[in-house]
DNA sequence: TTAATAAGTTTAGATACTAAACTATAGCTA
DNA sequence: TAGCTATAGTTTAGTATCTAAACTTATTAA
């Protein structure tokens, strides 16, 4: 329920304004570096090219990414971040490690081991 | 990610039929027994009045809840479930058991607490 | 008896998807 | 090499889930 509700919420990240949480996801798949195919991305993120396509539209629009033509085959496109973009995955990246150590501060290594594998099996469960 | 994705497929809960994510949680929240506010049930749900309104409306046409006046205050509506509801209720709770048991029996007693007292800490972080 | 408040409903708009039709390129095959 | 099929990505129409804000009706308090 907890979650459900962050996942909702638009949120800044950096210099990048508001940013929603597909958005954000969407700039995650992507990587800090590299470059990837609009097919590549779909299967990280778990949707159809429709919806990337659709988020890359707007990412683009907001000067988050940019397209460039795969060499190889012409039919394909790579999606790569603009510095904007990259402020905005660092200050997730930020966010992140912040929550990490937050949730480390107050638990045991021991206690976050096991955690880790309870939510890896939960994972599995949920694959399914 | 796994459980963005879950989070969207509707199902079928007993003799129902096809229950989408958000009116399984609504029926969760109205409870097996009791008929609750409208708004206590948005506040229980963590959602606005407007988004319970709308749906109670689509599950009053599933003939799965249904409306009934409260005594001290004309304005106010008390929901509570049908038979129909009712049934999709159990299914529901029989489904997060089973799940429950399929955990349990990959993970030790301790493994479990331990889990449960982390995943209470996140919910704690995630509440702010 | 107003005036302000509270319970629900309605409406318009945003977000986040899917499925399916579509465009354009690639690559095989006869 | 002409033609068929497969693939990459885009577009469109539709669905689900929500919010904010305007609204209706009933309550309460001055």
């Amino acid at each position: 329920m907890q979650l459900r509700r962050l996942e909702r919420q638009p949120q800044a990240f950096g210099n990048a304004g508001s940013i929603t949480p597909s958005e954000i996801h969407t700039i995650e798949g992507i990587g800090y570096e590299g470059a990837i195919l609009m097919n590549e991305l779909a299967t990280r993120l778990g949707v159809t090219k429709g919806a990337v396509s659709q988020l890359i539209v707007r990412l683009e629009s907001k000067h988050l990414v940019t397209r460039s033509s795969y060499p190889h085959d012409s039919r394909a496109t790579l999606i790569s971040l603009t510095e904007k973009g990259k402020e905005a995955y660092q200050a997730h990246e930020e966010m992140h490690i912040q929550f990490y150590d937050q949730l480390r501060s107050q638990l045991s290594e021991q206690e976050i081991e096991i955690f880790e594998k309870c939510i890896g099996k939960l994972n599995d469960f949920l694959q399914k």
